[in-house]
DNA sequence: CTCCTTATTAGTAATGATTACTAAATATAG
DNA sequence: CTATATTTAGTAATCATTACTAATAAGGAG
């Protein structure tokens, strides 16, 4: 894989963001500094890099999102709002999980309504 | 909800299927019975009943896949022959975990190679 | 440093899963 | 049984993602 500054420029802004970005929040992102790259090269090298491991892909909506690696954690969706929350207890301790196979990666996902919104309904 | 035969058919298919259909899966298998039914049709009711959660959509691949609510379970995913594996341990107390909100629904996934293909790729 | 090979890119066209739309059909409350 | 609102079949449209291609650029060998 051969360092280009598209490919080290989408690394960059994955883990920098504190967001749940998908490839068209990226593209835009990297528009700032590369304004030809195009959305193509984008999903490209989000592929390649979430092959690596080098990057974490999150599917929760119609489109897949991107997180850094550099924290394992679990994820609070709200269907009201549509707001990811970010979950940094520990949940599962992966080595004594038993599955028939070897595990790369996994993920946790909780679906429900956040307080931000169960507040506004009982207005 | 109206009861229909449409509606009725399709969640009995996914309640008697021990595999992880996805919407033409569940439209093939419709048609066995009901010759007629479109596509579109499976694809409103398969959201209703999600959103009623009478049924619990996953998203693995490209497309969605479908699973009864009967047992809480998680799931393995094996990148190299796209199978997905049911895993019954109880991983999560989901009463203990903290999320600003109100849990509905859960999903565990892991991701990795499989023992059959770990086998195949050693010969 | 220069050349050469091969990966990568920009731009565009195509794909595939899902949703939207509409007139006709059907469930069910009264 | 009748009226009304929901649901349906069939089709067109949408949207995220992938495929394709000629041009560009990375980086190893000399």
């Amino acid at each position: 894989m051969r360092t280009t500054k598209q490919r080290k420029l989408v690394l960059e802004i994955i883990n920098n963001s504190h967001d749940h970005l998908n490839a068209e929040d990226i593209y835009y992102e990297c528009r700032k500094k590369l304004p030809n790259i195009s959305l193509g090269t984008v999903y490209r090298i989000l592929n390649q890099l979430s092959e690596r491991q080098m990057i974490k892909r999150l599917k929760f909506e119609s489109y897949d999102c991107f997180d850094s690696m550099k924290r394992q954690h679990s994820h609070f969706y709200c269907v009201k709002c549509h707001h990811i929350y970010d979950i940094f207890d520990e949940l599962i301790n992966v080595d004594k999980i038993k599955v028939p196979g070897k595990i790369n990666d996994y993920d946790v996902k909780f679906v429900g309504t956040c307080d931000v919104c169960l507040n506004k309904k009982e207005d």
